[in-house]
DNA sequence: AAGGTTCGCAACCGCCTGGCC
DNA sequence: CGGCCAGGCGGTTGCGAACCT
């Protein structure tokens, strides 16, 4: 084993802290502060390398964590920003305040993977499994899922060639919409009290467009309230990637690319596997922001570090955004 | 009750990156 | 510019607890 040149100096211990050796980290960073963590054990007196101090800290020390179980709507958060960044374990656990990298991966690798495994998701893409696609392949040819999981209270708005649909939940919510939401399936069309626009308000809702689905084959798509089932899906082929997440941030996933930005749009392409065409994403900051300012992003469409603009232009409140998709046909309204 | 199996989580390992010299 | 080093990160392991037979 190579081993840390911190450890390889010394005699360490391994495995699991005692309290005293807890009791003494925290008293040296309570104290002094880290500082150079390799420093840090000598100082507080332990046989360990300056690695495992520090992760020790950071996991399970540190005062400012959170502890017990995850909430739902952390859960929610994760699901939502995994989607987006994938198995970037850092970047996701700085969505959820208290909480770890270690703790989230634990958590998605004990719990939610397996989930979305027991519904034939694959957890890594969020996509349907190969096994499931060929399913309902013969009587969905309408498979363009659309997922707004928003957890946030204000509301969003989907332009869409001019039709506007307001969606405000509070809980994250799978929707698969058929390709022209505003052509409703038959079999969807015995909702006479239930208007397009309420299907997209209500946040428990699974959309599906099987051509031969019943009344009631339709209820039970719908998801209860807080329920314990994941609310996830996801298709290539969807043209509005757009998701939602806790906090009113607002992020979209790499199957798009941005081309400008102006003070009140940016406009974003789909990239090419994803059929081309744009998206204008405008900015309404004034009206649902509460005052708080959008900080502008700054990038060039090529060499776009999506990470870099999720920290950099994303942290702004919960806005206000209109999507226009144009010449999509995946979106063919 | 005992042995085997599964599960969850803390901790480790190894690689990468960036700063410093 | 290259080597060294520390910090950071994601993947993996190992162990104790819980569960099952």
């Amino acid at each position: 084993m190579g081993g840390h040149q911190c450890c390889s100096k010394q005699q360490v211990k391994r495995g699991l802290w005692s309290p005293e050796e807890d009791e003494k980290l925290i008293k040296q960073i309570t104290t002094h502060g880290h500082g150079s963590w390799s420093s840090v054990p000598k100082l507080a007196g332990l046989q360990r390398c300056g690695k495992s101090c520090r992760l020790r800290w950071i996991n399970y020390l540190r005062p400012d964590l959170k502890k017990g179980s995850f909430s739902a709507q952390e859960e929610r958060t994760i699901i939502d920003v995994h989607r987006i960044l994938g198995n970037r374990w850092a970047q996701i656990a700085k969505h959820l305040p208290g909480r770890t990298d270690n703790e989230v991966k634990n958590f998605w690798n004990s719990s939610i993977k397996k989930k979305f495994i027991a519904q034939g998701l694959d957890p890594n893409t969020h996509n349907l499994l190969p096994s499931c696609k060929t399913k309902t392949k013969n009587n969905n040819n309408n498979n363009n899922a659309c997922i707004f999981s928003h957890t946030h209270k204000k509301p969003v708005s989907v332009n869409s060639h001019g039709n506007q649909i307001s969606i405000n939940s509070d809980t994250s919510f799978l929707t698969t919409i058929p390709s022209d939401p505003f052509n409703v399936p038959q079999s969807m069309q015995h909702i006479s009290t239930m208007s397009v626009c309420d299907q997209f308000q209500n946040p428990n809702m699974l959309w599906t467009a099987h051509q031969e689905q019943t009344s009631n084959a339709l209820q039970e798509t719908t998801q209860p309230s807080m329920s314990g089932s994941i609310p996830i899906s996801s298709s290539p082929l969807n043209p509005l990637e757009l998701v939602i997440i806790n906090e009113g941030r607002c992020i979209w996933d790499r199957s798009f690319e941005p081309l400008r930005s102006t003070q009140d749009e940016i406009l974003m392409q789909p990239k090419p596997e994803m059929g081309g065409g744009e998206v204008e994403i405008e900015k309404n900051i004034n009206e649902l922001c509460d005052g708080e300012k959008y900080m502008d992003a700054s990038f060039e469409s090529s060499n776009f570090d999506f990470g870099n603009f999720l920290e950099s232009a994303l942290v702004p409140c919960g806005m206000f955004y209109h999507l226009s998709p144009m010449d999509h046909p995946a979106w063919n309204c």
